[in-house]
DNA sequence: TTAATTATTTTTAAGGTCAAAAAAAGTATT
DNA sequence: AATACTTTTTTTGACCTTAAAAATAATTAA
């Protein structure tokens, strides 16, 4: 809310046009004018022109069919002209801060990975200038490991867990850093020769699964991740949804009882504090005290043996998670949602029980329910999500700079 | 989702520039044309030339200053022609249906109030063809008594409880018919000479919050209405947000508890199952069975009065009403939250202990909370909001056709 | 009273987008 | 091989919006 561009009539209307053109053939591949006309609503005349100031701006390029490849069925009439991004012309990196390593990932401009790095974080937490200059450190090494420098990146993306102002690049907390309100954006952009792009982690899953995942053909849907904690993205008519201070979409802080379990966050009753993976440990270990259990996955394990402990834990976390979904779809009404995930190991909120009992929490009607995807990805996840920040803002500086040129 | 118009840039376009111009207009009251250039962004050049149509269609007029009044304070430079909206220009109804009775209610153009009319319901449920011909039997008598007839009304509101969408004028269940999956905009537009718009109560509660009320100079704010059920509408960007099927912000059925109060809906643990009248009542009868309570105000004064078990049942569902308006601010984080009710008899879920306790289980951050206003209306809130509706999409109307004049 | 100043509104010239027409580049038919 | 046909792309003329300039209508100062 307040956080989304309107009414700048000024110089915006031209880029405008040229964003959505430009998303479009990223979200197709490679794709004919005519049919960007189709996707974007633009007339092909339009399309034309605009697409002939991306070519000359070296953002996009022609892709030459290759003679003998008629693959796509023989048409009659004029021969489409594909276009797809010019993977050259940027160069952006992602980061990912962990509780203890910074994941780094290089993707051109086509968003094709070119490197990925990790780095070991001297703490967990730390004060501002020591956080810089980690980050900093961290993509110099990255871009080593590709024979390249800082300097030949357009952007960097950061993926912060915590409470984070994107549109002002203002971090109120965040879980690797000793400040509290740091107006980090400030900060960073001292230290480098690049923009530097901030947003909370969950946010930019959803950008993930907007740009290169399985939100690329959906303008509107949910992406919830589970791990340590509980995050959510909301994509609105293709925008995150940020709220006024930049930190909505909190769901893992979302209560699901009065007075109920004790969340990381100090208060009480949070899905995260059901759901969220040290919850669950804190639930085995209240148990069984004299057999500490190092990680989820042997309590999965021996869940799935039949201990009859284990399985309560994650039927009653299931359960919370069913409620909290039918809760999202009763408010939002949404066409999809995608559960992402970096590991399998946590099936269990995937079983086809925790979808069934959501379904049957929601409202009822008699037309179809929002879809709900499972989108295990790698390791990459939310290094890539800082990456896709990292890409579209790129984009808009690039697309501004073509229509300012293109006058 | 899925369901903002976007994209059309076919005849769309003028359209938009104009209706906004209106919208600015309308909610600043009286207005100069500078000023709507600052509010919607528009160039001075681009509002001389929509006011004019405008002007010319009838929309709008200029205000003649009176000589005497420069109350304004003494301005230098060429005075400012203010405009206002033209009430004659349209005149539509807004209809609330209840349980025993229909309300109507008669605007100008400008919001002005005409008239109101009360008719009692033959039935609560009514078969399709028979709840057709009640509505405009209703409108009929309510223009009898305004000495013109139906065919003087460009529109007409419906508020409906229940799952409509709007879009497709289409309801899925609504508590006043005894069918569902209706098509009542067709079945409607048979019966009557003027265009005919339906949407969820709560929906057009926000309608009339954007036009008429708390939210006029807002354009993103969740209204929470609270009467025999729990109700919400979310203005997101000026435009009623809708969701995918037509029946998102159902927050009255969004779980709070696991496994609680039975609901009307025939779910466990809505809201809307321990804060809305029916279940406040149904609490006090179990616990005091001998002297069964006719309505909530006697059970409000029951519990001030220091009867511990009132009190309790007042506690309780303000506690879960807090814990829902939470949810919604970790969700939405919005800049506004309006309490919307049509009396005074539920304060105590507008009480500070419960707006206390909303702002201690929201997630904590160094920024402003959202403000929450609570909004008394009269007992035309519901009818108004339908009638705000209609006004709204006669508007459109007439700014299409006044674009397609001036061309 | 006249000129200077100020603020609002309107006009003008230029660029963006679209519908419709034209051009382009193929396949199908004769 | 020539012509007809089909589909995509580009060009054209018209409209919408804007920035900048001009016009307008007041107040203030001389």
């Amino acid at each position: 809310m307040a956080q989304t561009d309107k009414n700048n009539h000024n110089s915006d209307q031209r880029e405008a046009g040229r964003l959505q053109v430009l998303d479009a053939i990223r979200s197709a591949g490679t794709i004919a004018r005519i049919d960007i006309a189709g996707r974007t609503g633009f007339s092909p005349a339009t399309v034309t022109v605009i697409t002939a100031q991306l070519l000359e701006a070296g953002l996009i390029e022609e892709v030459t069919p290759e003679p003998n490849e008629k693959a796509t069925g023989i048409r009659r009439g004029r021969p489409r002209v594909s276009l797809r991004l010019r993977g050259q012309a940027h160069r952006v990196a992602g980061l990912k801060v962990s509780h203890n390593n910074i994941s780094v990932l290089i993707l051109d401009f086509e968003g094709t990975e070119i490197l990925s790095h990790e780095m070991t974080l001297p703490e967990t937490r730390m004060a501002t200038p020591l956080f810089c200059s980690v980050l900093i450190e961290a993509v110099t090494q990255a871009c080593a490991k590709g024979s390249f420098t800082i300097n030949d990146l357009s952007g960097i993306g950061v993926a912060l867990s915590g409470l984070v102002d994107a549109k002002r690049r203002f971090v109120y907390w965040s879980s690797s850093l000793t400040d509290r309100n740091v107006n980090l954006g400030a900060e960073l952009d001292s230290c480098t020769p690049c923009p530097v792009f901030l947003d909370n982690d969950a946010n930019l899953v959803a950008k993930a699964e907007h740009l290169f995942g399985e939100g690329r053909d959906v303008d509107d849907f949910i992406v919830v991740t589970i791990e340590h904690g509980v995050g959510m993205g909301i994509v609105l008519d293709g925008e995150i949804y940020r709220g006024t201070r930049g930190c909505g979409a909190e769901f893992g802080h979302t209560k699901v009882q009065l007075e109920g379990a004790l969340c990381q966050c100090g208060q009480r009753g949070c899905l995260e504090a059901y759901v969220g993976n040290y919850a669950l440990l804190r639930e085995a270990n209240i148990m069984d005290r004299d057999r500490p259990l190092p990680d989820v996955p042997t309590l999965f394990n021996r869940a799935q043996s039949g201990d009859m402990m284990a399985r309560s834990i994650f039927d009653r976390a299931g359960r919370m998670f069913a409620m909290g979904l039918a809760n999202l779809v009763n408010i939002f009404d949404p066409k999809l949602i995608i559960l992402a995930g970096e590991r399998l190991s946590f099936d269990y909120l995937h079983a086809d029980t925790v979808l069934e009992e959501m379904r049957r929490s929601v409202v009822q009607v008699d037309a179809p329910l929002p879809e709900v995807r499972v989108h295990a990805w790698g390791d990459h996840m939310w290094a890539k999500g800082a990456a896709a920040y990292a890409i579209e803002q790129v984009s808009a500086q690039a697309v501004r700079e073509a229509s300012s040129d293109a006058a």
